[in-house]
DNA sequence: ACAAAAGTGTTTAGGTTACACCCATGT
DNA sequence: ACATGGGTGTAACCTAAACACTTTTGT
């Protein structure tokens, strides 16, 4: 590995290494939690699934690099919440050598992806069940990508306890039952609705009502909700008392 | 920044960048929640007090390089709980450059350092509350380690609720009475001993009987305990129910 | 009228808080 | 004997789980 004659004023000791950014991205469709992977082309582990990332750019900040890396992957400006997860490596990671990856957690509404089979990378939502299964045989991921995934899907499980970041899989406005069918998907519980119809709204600094309603479905319209206005970032909310998940 | 001519088979838009480890190492000392700082004798900040920290070296994971980092500096392998922080950087932190910092968190009982005094570098326990009270005054630590050390304080006040962490801060036996002052140093809270004594000991995997108890002091002697044997990790445990901090 | 989903009220069980009280030791 | 901290019991309070019930729409 090479040393730091390329940064003037850092001690003779200081090792340079590659740094990229992973991004785990989750979503709900469909009641199932799932998540953006793209197939690799290239060597190592070309054909092989994997989160999508790339190295971070001297001159930018690692949340940039990560937002930077998912916009070229996806082909569009990603909505949601994006937060870092955690720090991978550098031993062990990639055969081509020693690699440090700063993980990100992104969530967010199932935004469309650019329909793949042109020539473009081939990017998709997943399920995450059958890739976190520990029967589902061998590696299904690249690199660590699998591990990962596990714990950006832990953290993603803890934080909608005592955050409002179920708000980041849904949309600007939304229903209680949306609400109710994140933390659902997510914790892969089902939940009583009458019970978290009263937690979620009687939370303060949760939730706001939008004044409209729903219509055009079977059975009673449902109010229309948004994240309360106090909230910038709805990953700062905190959610007191928490909404815990069952032990089951 | 220099390319990745070093680094065969990476591809040529690879940044290398130097990283280092910082290290937010937290005690319990006289009821007061302290931190390990060094007094840096070179720029930048030479004169300032900082996290102990270092370069990571090519061949070495990230938590062996906090270990190294801390062996060298205090002049002692650290006991206690390592685990990771977050990252930070590359942009912003040092003037010299990029540098991207994995920091780390240690939770120990207060050992011993060396004499300072010597030509070794001055490494010592200080009070968190000083540090990281903004009515303080400006910066009083190097680099951005203020906001550092308020992300590792937050960090271990999150985890004494749901965790096994705050044995970590006591030796191998310890008392209820050690344990609740650990909690109360932590969290800057008064707690009840009647009844954390009822919520400690009988929470399932958290606590169990060495059979010994304490002498010497005043009042009743107390039953001495060690972390639950099937703990092999004290983050791992899940208290369940958690132990809360009041609202106040 | 009926089905379906939204939303409210009520009962009950379990956990927390506050505090009265007893226990075991040093002085 | 008394002070000091260790440890147990108990009643009031609070929250959440379970579920009966009402409301409002589409068909």
């Amino acid at each position: 590995m090479s040393r730091t004659d390329a940064a003037p004023g850092l001690p003779p000791t200081a090792a340079l290494l590659p740094v990229t950014v992973d991004v785990v991205g989750l979503t709900v469709r469909a009641g199932v939690l799932q998540v953006l992977l793209v197939r690799r082309l290239l060597e190592p582990f070309a054909g092989a699934l994997a989160l999508p990332g790339g190295f971070v750019l001297p001159d930018e900040t690692l949340e940039a690099a990560a937002a930077r890396e998912l916009a070229e992957e996806t082909g569009v400006a990603p909505p949601g919440h994006l937060e870092q997860l955690r720090t991978y490596g550098p031993l062990d990671r990639d055969p081509r050598g020693p690699v440090v990856s700063v993980a990100h957690l992104l969530l967010a509404p199932a935004f469309g992806l650019p329909a793949a089979g042109g020539d473009a990378v081939e990017v998709a939502w997943h399920d995450v069940g059958p890739l976190l299964s520990r029967g589902g045989g061998g590696r299904t991921l690249a690199f660590d990508h699998e591990r990962i995934l596990a714990d950006g899907v832990e953290r993603a499980r803890a934080k909608l306890e005592y955050s409002a970041l179920a708000t980041a899989f849904c949309g600007p406005e939304f229903t209680v039952a949306d609400l109710r069918a994140v933390y659902e998907a997510v914790w892969d519980v089902q939940l009583d609705p009458r019970n978290f119809h009263r937690k979620a709204t009687g939370t303060p600094g949760f939730l706001e009502e939008t004044g409209r309603t729903t219509s055009g479905g079977t059975g009673r319209p449902a109010a229309l909700y948004r994240l309360a206005a106090a909230a910038q970032d709805p990953g700062a909310v905190v959610l007191n008392p928490p909404l815990m998940r069952p032990d089951a």
